[in-house]
RNA sequence: GCCCGGGUAGGCAAACUGGCAAAGCCAGCGCGCUUAAAACGCGCUGCUCGCAAGAGCACUGCGGGUUCGAGUCCCGCCCCGGGUACCA
């Protein structure tokens, strides 16, 4: 007795993917084609720790959806993979466990590289990189120079955040809520000499080209307010007693004459200088120390009291000339704007709030039309009909005439300018680690700093014993290393023992993978004109403000140097939702709710792990996983395999039989609704879940119409397998290949018969008043006389009317009539 | 506080443009196949009445509004998640 045939993913899976790597099928070449179209379809890379995690089958089952689609439908698709294989968690472990981070991170790749072959992701593999490898950072160390010689890239003496766990700076991007981003520890401020990267050259652009790509519009705004651009004047205060001007950033300069009082950040450098000999001198030391020690937590709340210190200086404010005292209060921040501002009490909460505690003087500016000073809520923003008030020449404008008239006054008199600021910092890229890319740059006895030349690069990295952290890089123990000659006068010098920031590695990498192999140049500017941009992008919304930032960043910089000619890296930008543990929380290690895909896709078959995971919902959303689900699909899968082996042994063609009647006309009408469903889902909304729902939907379809002919039953197999491909490829191209004998990835993307998705008739729904009384079979495309005849005819709507009077009838062709009574 | 998401059967979800609320999957129940179970196939699964065809009612976090018609639009609120925060 023979077993029935059964779905065996263990079998199928492994066939496939060995052909696939045989032939080189997801390769493509960087010689264009006429007429053909490009794609770029690409995730982000993984950072190689450990083996891979449900998110990352999540990302890449989705990307390789895309991927297949695009080239289904006629595109030619650039779809690479590499790692993001410099970074700490590698250093952290090796500094525990003595294993060369090298050596764990080759580990890490090579259970990847695994993982993705045995999920089937379609990846031209003659272009895989990591960003650890010589060959790849030679031209990150390139790019550094190419950015120094702009004067991009600098060194500065700096407040900056610092790491005590990691014993290194961090990037304002990095640190969250005060935290670090890594390892959560509380980071603190340190004066040191550090590179940067002038990102803030760059805010305006930024900003202004988001309005270019197609991005999810949540994302655009975190860049927005992340570069934080806002429009206003900066206005000088002068300090007489010192002779020193104070220039201040102001949104409201048509509330100038409203300044009461003037107040600097405590870290403001000339804030000792002017209590000096001042009776509050002890008492501003004491206060600048004791803010010092605050964390960036208990400074930055809200809820705090106002706390300050006067200095006992005055300033003048250049529009009434009028002294108002200075104060040092830790509710200035020296990172934004000037460190010091005009407060204005009667139109800003927080100066509101300072005034009350120390008893100073609210004079309102600014007030409605009607021309009475508010009582109390008068910080709150302006509207369009108010007017200055207390503002000699200027009272009696309205706010915006006022804007303007004292801007323009203040340039006259040189007392201040329109202006603009940004809460956008430079990059800080340096980093005290050893597991980086070293920075292409020595320090000269007689030079001072000199940037390597081109063809000294790869500057490697050298062995160390040691990876421990000491405040300083570990690379400065490799005394070899680190003493070297100066490539201008062949003196002593010193190599830099900073290491970059591993964001600086996955800034260009998308711009590498065109041109991967090439060891002459970083790329061939006339390959990037191949593939950039980057058609589709797709990864975690994590990333919404770093990566994506600072590689928009690059992509500008280096097409100002004419190295590259798009202005944007990302076309089109996908950010997926995290998977959530079975509980609906984030998964981590000490909630116990880890799932592994690798033990599902051991169970279930790959295929089965990926459609499951894009059909659990919305791709765009969190979702959490359950386990029972799996089962669902991968009985859907088995119930297409089972028709596609049955179907097999019959002969004949699989293609749409002609004039199909019957049951035999139900199921082709079905295959052509789900070609145009799954296509539109697809093509225009990444609606993956729906998607997968309607091939689902067409082979229960098959089921229920055993009684078809076999011509309509292969045809309506073929088309589930063709549509299922881009989520399940193995068992696609299986059943494909039973059904056809040919290779579907081969296959153009089947196109609905319009003539199959229009019915003759459908289904009219009745309505009384709003609410359903019927349905009634109707001609497709009959006029609205005839619909409203129809309806009124209609038992269902004869039993409401009983004498009443009919108001209206709405008529909407096609679907549905709703009859108004009374 | 501010800015984004989200709240629909027992669970995950669908309804894209104001037009039949709940497609599909899970779980549950029943039937068939089987000595039996699993697997597989078919059906049911908001409430009430009915053997049934069917009929009636309710319903998209809460309260209002606009509309012939609202899950969808507007106003006010509640809950959950994320981002951000003395940014002058």
């Amino acid at each position: 007795m023979s077993e029935p045939p059964r779905y065996r993913p263990e079998v199928i899976e492994p066939k496939w993917q060995e052909l696939w790597a045989r032939e080189h099928t997801w390769e493509v070449s960087n010689d264009a084609q006429a007429g053909d179209e490009k794609s770029y379809v690409l995730e982000m890379l993984p950072y190689p720790s450990g083996e891979p995690h449900i998110g990352h089958l999540k990302n890449y089952a989705l990307g390789d959806a895309i991927a297949h689609f695009h080239r289904r439908t006629g595109r030619r698709v650039l779809h690479p993979m590499g790692y993001d294989a410099f970074g700490l968690p590698a250093e952290n472990n090796a500094i525990k466990t003595g294993v060369h981070p090298r050596e764990a991170t080759e580990r890490s790749i090579a259970s990847y590289r695994h993982w993705f072959h045995r999920w089937g992701i379609s990846i031209d593999w003659s272009r895989e990189l990591a960003t650890d490898q010589p060959s790849y950072y030679r031209w990150t160390q390139w790019i550094f120079l190419k950015l120094f010689e702009r004067g991009l890239a600098y060194r500065k003496q700096a407040a900056v955040k610092w790491c005590p766990t990691d014993q290194t700076v961090l990037a304002n991007e990095q640190v969250i809520d005060g935290h670090c981003e890594r390892c959560g520890s509380k980071v603190e401020l340190r004066q040191l000499e550090q590179w940067f990267f002038r990102i803030t050259d760059y805010a305006d652009r930024l900003l202004d080209d988001l309005d270019q790509i197609e991005w999810p519009e949540h994302v655009k705004t975190m860049q927005r307010n992340w570069i934080g651009r806002s429009y206003g004047a900066e206005v000088i205060f002068r300090c007489e007693e010192l002779g020193i001007d104070y220039p201040v950033f102001t949104t409201r300069p048509d509330t100038l004459c409203g300044a009461t009082f003037f107040v600097m950040a405590p870290e403001h450098p000339d804030v000792f200088r002017l209590a000096a000999g001042t009776e509050y001198e002890r008492e501003v030391h004491e206060y600048v120390n004791a803010v010092a020690t605050e964390s960036s937590e208990q400074r930055g709340d809200l809820e705090k009291p106002k706390t300050g210190v006067p200095l006992g200086r005055s300033v003048t404010n250049p529009i009434n000339g009028e002294r108002i005292p200075m104060f040092v209060a830790d509710y200035v921040l020296m990172e934004y704007g000037t460190g010091a501002i005009m407060a204005v009490p009667a139109h800003d909460q927080r100066d509101f709030e300072f005034a009350q505690a120390f008893g100073l003087p609210i004079r309102p500016v600014v007030a409605p039309q009607s021309g009475e000073a508010p009582e109390d809520q008068a910080f709150l923003p302006h509207s369009e009909n108010e007017r200055l008030i207390n503002s000699g020449q200027f009272s009696g404008m309205n706010a915006a005439e006022g804007t303007d008239a004292i801007i323009e006054w203040l340039d006259r008199e040189g007392r201040g300018h329109a202006s603009v600021s940004y809460k956008l910092r430079d990059w800080l890229v340096s980093r005290q680690r050893y597991w980086g890319c070293p920075i292409p740059i020595v320090y000269c006895e007689g030079c001072g700093m000199v940037p390597l030349p081109e063809d000294a690069l790869p500057v490697e990295l050298p062995e160390v014993n040691d990876y421990q952290p000491k405040g300083r890089s570990p690379l400065a123990t490799a005394e070899d290393w680190v003493n070297t000659r100066c490539p201008k006068c062949g003196g002593r010098a010193r190599r830099e023992t900073d290491t970059m920031d591993t964001f600086v590695d996955s800034s260009w990498y998308f711009l590498r993978y065109c041109d991967a192999r090439n060891d002459e140049a970083a790329w061939d500017p006339a390959v990037l004109r191949r593939w950039m941009p980057v058609d589709q992008y797709i990864g975690g919304v994590e990333h919404a403000i770093l990566h994506l930032m600072y590689a928009r960043f690059f992509v500008k910089a280096l097409a100002d140097m004419e190295l590259l000619d798009v202005q944007e890296p990302f076309a089109a930008l996908f950010t997926q939702g995290m998977i959530l543990g079975p509980d609906g929380n984030k998964m981590s290690s000490s909630k116990g709710n880890v799932i592994m895909p690798n033990p599902i896709v051991e169970r279930s078959g790959a295929d089965a792990a990926r459609t499951y995971i894009l059909f659990l919902g919305p791709a765009d959303q969190d979702a959490a996983w359950s386990d029972e689900g799996v089962g669902g699909v991968h009985r859907f899968l088995a119930r297409l395999y089972r028709l596609g082996e049955e179907l097999s042994g019959q002969q004949g063609p699989a293609e749409q039989p002609p004039a199909a009647q019957g049951p035999d006309e139900a199921l082709v009408r079905k295959a052509n609704w789900a070609i145009d469903k799954v296509t539109s889902d697809l093509a225009d909304r990444f609606a993956f879940n729906t998607a997968i729902a309607a091939i689902m939907e067409l082979v229960n379809e098959i089921y229920r119409h055993a009684d078809a002919s076999p011509a309509a039953r292969r045809f309506a197999t073929a088309t589930a397998a063709s549509l299922v491909f881009p989520f399940a490829p193995h068992l696609g191209a299986e059943v494909y290949e039973l059904l056809t004998g040919r290779r579907v990835w081969e296959e153009v993307w089947p196109a609905a018969d319009p003539a199959m998705l229009q019915a003759d008739t459908f289904e009219l729904v009745l309505q009384v008043n709003g609410k359903v009384r019927g349905r009634v079979r109707a001609p497709t495309g009959a006029s609205r006389e005839e619909l409203e005849r129809l309806a009124l005819e209609a038992h269902g709507v004869q039993a409401q009317l009983d004498g009443r009077q009919v108001v209206k009838v709405v008529v909407v062709p096609d679907k549905l009539v709703n009859v108004v009574l009374q």
